[in-house]
DNA sequence: TATGAATGAGTGTTCATTCAT
DNA sequence: CATGAATGAACACTCATTCAT
């Protein structure tokens, strides 16, 4: 209390340690189980008590937000990686094939997406995610290899769609739609 | 009294009435406030209580079932008619266009389907459908203008996955998305 | 309500065999399952409706009282069977044997003993019954067969003990503590 | 801080006084309204949630059982206080009398024994109570006291016996079935 | 600050009782 | 009068959230 700058940043890397430690097992728990398991359940895994977890998130649903908000992080990263793929077709391509690979990985985010159908428009899109995405559609319909109907905000369609289809079948499920969306994507 | 087969039906028509309305509430309350509501609400919504439910379906289970059962006769109309279709590749648009509408209507089944993986494969699909819907993918196969990895089974991921988009973006979503599958799945 | 005399006579057959059927149904099911069974069950296995049980019953409670009072006269049968037993010990004997082979036969009776608590005491004794018994107990008492200190109101606590033991070990149970019992009953 | 032993203990002991705290108030609920009290009203009378309980007891049927155990344990004490007594008749009146004073001052346990017809039988007692209450009767046996067909399996069969009339007519009802009991187990 | 015990509103389900047919 | 469908207050149990330690 008396040296509240000082006292204060020690323990904020334990706190930080904590809160990724639940990070992890928030994904991770809810990748297998579903976001259904119990906020009990996500604290043993993450080794703290409940507690911890409203410390660090006020709800359930806070935590689950920054759940997604990790995994935008992730989005962000793939789609700059596709963004720097010099094919404008292959780019398009990578981006929905590691993207869904992404899912495949992660049950909870597939049934998040699937049910809340959640995703970034234009509107919301953070500003790096927004300009990758835009640099690979651009570079696609400048080349004429991408449907003239698509654009940003259907993206969020395609991994919403693949979510169902991955949470309901696992990887055969992508196996089964990815190809048929990508030709469908592919202008004629 | 002068016909004992119809003197029965009376009661039978209120019961069967009630069960009528018990699935329509329960449609429209699970569509709107997806499978999580509760067993009062969908009561208070039928105009009956609890245990009408109860009497008619043992189990909140049962009750998504027979609501699952009920869309299934409707696919399968949808499916017949699909199949008498004479061009061979309007009868595949048919079957997901008409297919799609259907889930337009009906936010609730999309959001089972998006969930539970649900959909019929070759194994548990009621003869009727299973017979209407080979003979559209056969037809359309023969004719060379299906792609030829597209089988019977991979009919519930296009319903699946649309279910997600539409449940998710409504009547927009499945604008986005049904083309884009529709496409792919022409044989190039 | 014109002729209310004569218009309930011949209604009033049907009524007595109804009432009958559900007495007996309601003895066995109990028998069986215990006072837990469900009306419905009752209603089935008597081949009526529920509505019917509560024209005669209004109440579940009523129901177990009615059956009550129905053992009652087997009770007072027993009760004079054994009161015309000229062996003053042998009287006791047959009381309790009769009494508690009728206990085996009805776990539900037993079940109803042992929780409630029932049974007849001088107060509340059909007056047949308090004869009977005094008979038997007064001649044992004389004879100077039947211990000093045991009386009529006792006698409900030796049926609400064996019901207790017949209700869990059956037979057996009969087996293990009615000849403790009647030793204990003989006088020294 | 000194004591790391101990300074788990405080919480530690918060909890153990709820858990006794539930036991009790689950003993008294239960002797006094029967088996079917509401978990509330025992969370009530314990003065915690509904929620407590079930943290500690995971089942309605789990907290009967702890109570049961706890049960047990002063059986034990009182089978033990019994062999230790020299006369081999006046260990058996004591064991009885002891057991059944406990009975006198428990009717749940009572109310339990005569429904469920729990009890110990020579496989299933704990090692110290079937010891114990062998050597009561195998002393008296040798002594030529106790009827030669009693053994250590009938013995719930009395207590079974008792609480069935302890829990319909309290202490009197223990002072008229008793000495009957007592005087019936005596050899002749 | 971390812990995990405590909380209690909410959930699916049952069943004695009522009442329209 | 008989029927059995309808009712809804209970009930055992769950789990996100709070708070004493």
């Amino acid at each position: 209390m008396s040296t509240p700058s000082t006292a204060t940043k020690p323990l904020r890397a334990d706190a930080r340690r904590n809160r990724e430690r639940i990070l992890k097992a928030a994904a991770k728990e809810i990748a297998e189980h579903g976001r259904t398991v119990q906020m009990e359940d996500i604290a043993r895994a993450a080794g703290v008590g409940v507690g911890t977890i409203y410390r660090n998130f006020p709800t359930k649903q806070a935590l689950e937000d920054a759940l997604w908000e990790a995994k935008t992080a992730r989005v962000i990263a793939i789609s700059q990686r596709a963004a720097e793929n010099p094919d404008p077709w292959g780019a398009v391509v990578q981006l929905f094939e590691e993207g869904t690979a992404m899912q495949v990985k992660d049950l909870g985010w597939c049934e998040a997406l699937g049910i809340t159908g959640g995703g970034y428009t234009t509107e919301t899109a953070p500003p790096e995610l927004l300009e990758a995405g835009t640099t690979v559609l651009d570079r696609a319909h400048k080349a004429g290899v991408l449907r003239k109907d698509f654009g940003f905000d259907d993206i969020r369609n395609v991994f919403g769609a693949m979510a169902a289809v991955i949470a309901a079948r696992g990887a055969a499920g992508r196996e089964s739609m990815l190809p048929v969306i990508l030709d469908g994507l592919r202008a004629r």
